[in-house]
DNA sequence: ACCGGAACGT
DNA sequence: ACGTTCCGGT
């Protein structure tokens, strides 16, 4: 019973990333779990032994390099990309091990929980989201409704 | 290296 | 919205 090249702080096979679900553009998060995945980047990305969703950038021009091709920006480069990475810290997605050099966290239980609000995958329940009906002199109830933030 | 504001583009 | 670009500060 042992799992063979099951590394340190991988994420459960429950988070498997599917490339690209539908036609919206890739998102970074989602493209470094892409290259987690992969034995091929193992040189380049890894994740961290011991802390559960824990990941080190071992060749961070190599990443950005990847990542600017992606996006067709050839001028990417680490310094962009890790300011992308850090607007994540609100969004609570990742936060940086502090300490530890290129070394990042993500936060599944966030990514989850996100993932399965339908407001976070607009077209997961259909192709076209429907308008809500406005008839004259009805005030839309709940118009500015939002999470329930905790 | 790492941070986060600001302006900008899609 | 989700970055990209740029940059002054720690």
């Amino acid at each position: 019973s042992s799992l063979p090249q099951d590394a340190g702080g991988a994420p459960p096979p429950a988070l498997a990333v599917r490339s690209s679900p539908g036609s919206r553009q890739i998102q970074l998060w989602h493209f470094i779990l892409e290259l987690l995945q992969k034995e091929e980047f193992r040189h380049v990305i890894a994740w961290q032994q011991g802390e559960y969703g824990e990941f080190v950038i071992k060749d961070p021009d190599e990443v950005a390099r990847l990542w600017g091709r992606r996006k067709c920006k050839p001028q990417m480069n680490y310094d962009k990309l890790s300011r992308a990475l850090r607007y994540y810290y609100n969004k609570r997605i990742l936060h940086k091990t502090k300490g530890k050099r290129f070394t990042y966290k993500f936060d599944f239980s966030h990514l989850l929980l996100l993932l399965w609000d339908p407001r976070t995958e607009p077209g997961a329940l259909g192709p076209c989201p429907e308008p809500p009906p406005q008839r004259p002199g009805m005030v839309a109830a709940g118009a500015g409704r939002r999470l329930p933030e905790p």
